[in-house]
DNA sequence: CCTTTTACATACACCATTGTATGGATAGCG
DNA sequence: CGCTATCCATACAATGGTGTATGTAAAAGG
C-alpha cells in the first residue's frame, strides 16, 4: 500500500476510532481484538500501531473526543439571567446533557465507558466514573445552595441532601438508558423524571 | 493428590466461588484467568475444570449464591399491616436491602455484575441488571399507586413517575457506591437519602 | 476387602492475540 | 528532481490462556 496524504492519514485515524465505537459497543473493550477494530475500518493491525501505542492508548483517544466537562454545558445556555434562578439553571443544563447524550458518539463513547469495559492496561473507567460523578454532584449542589439562599427551596430540603439526590437519580437515569437506548428517549423520560423531581423540591408557590 | 470425602469436595467448591469473586473483583472478570482463581484458592485448574465447565459456569455459580429478588425483602418485614402504609413498606424495604448489599458478598458479587465484567460467552450482565431494574421499579411502582389511592401521595405526583425516580435513585445510589464502598457507608446515605426522598412525596399532614 | 467412582493434579496440544521487525510506495520538501 | 520521512501492509516470534486427556490415590459402596 502507498502512502497516504496528511488529510488522507488523519482520516483513517478517524475512521479506527470509529470503528473501536462501534466494535467496542458490539463486543464490549475486552473481546475485541485490534485485528477486528482494523478489520472493521477496512484496514490491517499495522494501520492501529502507526497512530496508538496500544489498546490502552486507542482507548484513550476514544474517550478524548467527547470529553464534556458539566460547567461547560451551563455556559452553553448562554441565559445571564440563570444566576437568579438557579433552579432553571439546573433545568436547562441537564435538557443540554440529555441533548448531548442523544447524539450517537457520546451515547455510545458513554455506554461503552460504563458498561462495556473493565480495568485494563493503566486505564480505570471507574475512577473516571468517580471524577465525573463528583464532579456532578459539586456542580449540582452550588446551584442548590444558591436556591437555598434565594428561598426557592422547599422548607426542611438541605440542599446538599437535594445535590446528592438529583445526581444519584441524573445517574441512575443515565445508567438505565445507556444499558440500551432503544426502551425509552433520553430526552423525553429526562425531562419528565427532572421536571417532576425539581417540582418536588421546589418551594410551594408563596401568597 | 489424594481424593476429597464429600463435605470437602463441597467445601472446594465454595473456596473456588470465593476466590472468585476476590479476583473478579480486584482485576475484572475478562482479565483473570481460571489459573489465577484456582491459584488464589490453593488449588490447579483440574480443580475448577471438574466442579465447573468453564468460566461462564463458575461465573453463573457465583451469581446464584446472592440472587435476591425483591418481593422477598418486603415478606422478610414480617409487619402485616405494611399493605395499609405502603410508603413504609417502600422505605424498610430499601432499608433491608441497605444492609443485605452491606455484606461482603452481596457487595462483591453485585460490585462484579454492575462494574467489573462486559458481556463473554452465553453471558450478559446487562441483559440481567435490566430485569433487576424492570422488577424493582415494578414493584415500587406497585406500592406507589397504592399510596395514590389511599391519598398518601403528594397531589400532582403521578404514582408511575414516583416509581421511575425512586428507582432511578436508588440505582444511582447503588451505582455510585458500588464503584467504591468506602467513601460512605451505603446504609447511612442511603438512609438518609430515601427519607428525604420520601418525605418529598408524601402527601402534607392534613389538618 | 475388593472394585469402582470420585476429586482432583499434571501434562499436552491448540489457538488467539500481541508487539515488533521489515518492506514498500509515495507525499512532502528542499 | 531527488531524498527522506511518512503511512501503512505483511511477516514473524513470543506469550498466555483454554480445553482435554491422562494419572492417581483415596473415599464410597457392596
Amino acid at each position: 500500500m502507498a502512502r497516504r496524504t496528511k488529510a488522507e492519514a488523519a482520516a483513517t485515524r478517524e475512521a479506527l476510532l470509529d470503528a473501536a465505537e462501534e466494535v467496542f459497543l458490539e463486543k464490549g473493550v475486552a473481546r475485541t481484538s485490534l485485528e477486528q477494530i482494523a478489520r472493521h475500518a477496512d484496514m490491517t493491525r499495522g494501520a492501529i500501531y502507526w497512530h496508538f501505542r496500544n489498546k490502552a492508548d486507542l482507548f484513550q483517544a476514544m474517550l478524548q473526543r467527547v470529553r464534556i466537562p458539566f460547567q461547560e454545558l451551563v455556559e452553553e445556555i448562554g441565559d445571564p439571567s440563570v444566576t437568579e434562578r438557579p433552579l432553571e439553571a439546573i433545568r436547562l443544563a441537564c435538557l443540554k446533557g440529555f441533548e448531548r447524550l442523544e447524539q450517537p458518539r457520546y451515547r455510545r463513547v458513554h455506554a461503552i465507558l460504563i458498561h462495556h469495559c473493565e480495568v485494563f492496561g493503566d486505564i480505570d473507567p471507574l475512577t473516571m466514573q468517580n471524577e465525573i460523578a463528583e464532579e456532578a454532584c459539586g456542580a449540582l449542589t452550588d446551584y442548590f445552595v444558591c436556591a437555598a439562599r434565594q428561598g426557592h427551596l422547599r422548607p426542611g430540603l438541605n440542599p446538599e441532601v437535594a445535590g446528592e439526590l438529583l445526581q444519584a437519580m441524573l445517574g441512575g437515569l443515565f445508567h438505565d438508558w445507556l444499558r440500551n437506548h432503544e426502551r425509552f428517549s433520553i430526552v423525553e423520560r429526562g425531562t419528565l423524571l427532572l421536571d417532576a423531581q425539581l417540582e418536588l423540591m421546589r418551594a410551594p408557590a408563596s401568597g
